[in-house]
DNA sequence: CTATAAACATACATTGTTGTATGTATGCTG
DNA sequence: CAGCATACATACAACAATGTATGTTTATAG
């Protein structure tokens, strides 16, 4: 019964796509182990060789979420672009869009937002996840920061209040979309969105 | 041990009190009816005396918090306010401040926010408190009705996807404050945060 | 004043989930 | 090509939570 090195790779992976959708179906709580070997078509043996228990999994998953989200938005920052504010808005529509086509991305989203709470033995993600956040967000700061130099926002703008208000805006519009997809168009929707926050600050 | 009515009466309100800060503090799945009664100072016998089980518990928890909320904003919308728009803003604001000071609140709306999940036999739910958010963002839509008719806001504003926006803003506001509402002073932020959101809007 | 049922507490049976222990076939290494 | 570790599957023990059945006391209706 041993498999290739390929293979077991492979079922690892089929084992984190398949906790995918049964912890955003379920969420992580309800999702049992029996439950994501079913899905992934192997036992609970393959996923306790692979992963020590049910939190590895989901630390493992949260990992390929945070990654390139990151690196998308401090992408942007490393470029000189006329208009910070602008290029932030178009950073937060793309987003939006990116997220629209990737089912697997909306569930390992959804996951995280809705299908996930941090008490218990869960708790020691709840700091490590908030760290990763304030990385974020401190990215999204230097945007306003950057624009405010450039004297594209106004002197007496709070840089810091703007990222909370824009973080919670959002995560709100997340929310929606993982709550309800179907009465939301996101292509379309998410210019006009971003154009309602982003009307009211430029200088 | 037959109790009087007046005491079993505040027993079930024991109860109540007792699953709010459990759920909230452990999420409804993790949250043992055993945690509850113990909370509340009797035992599991009581707790299914008063409820036929942790969802009837849920139900009963999910009214209380949601009647005074819609009552609240349907009230505005019967006086005839000169500029909606502000008058809009200060009770998006208002409902932060209230928020802020009850304890009881804060904790039902982490219990509802982030602590539960509508998955396998709580789906039942989902339907029925999606229906009563729709109720309070119609109320919120009025208000932008009401004020492009004042010409308070632009002919060509969508008051649909305002009230789209605002359900979302304040949404993430209510997520970050109750996630960590430590880094948060909802008195001098709270206005702050809604006048940057309102700042674009009026014509 | 008494019979009844309310308002619980206690005890028990059932079920589901986890972790681990053990079994087994086979890819890989020397 | 022998042998060992890998990559799982299967089996089992332990616990925890639920629902229900039963017991107990006492308010209260008649």
């Amino acid at each position: 019964m041993r498999r290739t090195k390929e293979e077991a790779e492979q079922t690892r992976q089929d084992i984190l796509s398949a906790a995918t959708r049964v912890f955003s179906a379920k969420s992580v709580a309800k999702a049992t182990l029996e439950d994501i070997a079913r899905e992934a078509g192997v036992t609970r043996g393959a996923i306790y060789w692979h992963f020590k228990n049910k939190k590895e999994i989901f630390d493992a998953l949260h990992e390929a979420l945070h990654r390139p989200l990151i690196e998308m938005i401090l992408n942007g920052l490393e470029k000189d672009h006329p208009n910070p504010l602008q290029q932030l808005e178009e950073l937060c529509v793309q987003l939006f869009i990116d997220l629209d086509k990737d089912l697997q991305k909306k569930q390992a989203l959804k996951l995280f937002l809705v299908k996930c709470d941090y008490s218990g033995d869960m708790e020691q993600f709840k700091q490590k996840h908030d760290e990763q956040k304030k990385e974020k967000l401190k990215a999204f700061c230097r945007y306003f920061e950057k624009a405010q130099k450039k004297g594209k926002l106004p002197p007496d703008a709070d840089p810091k209040l703007l990222t909370y208000a824009i973080g919670a805006y959002m995560r709100g519009i997340v929310h929606e979309y993982i709550d309800n997809p179907a009465r939301f168009n996101m292509k379309k929707d998410a210019p006009k969105l971003m154009r309602i926050f982003f009307k009211g600050l430029s200088a």
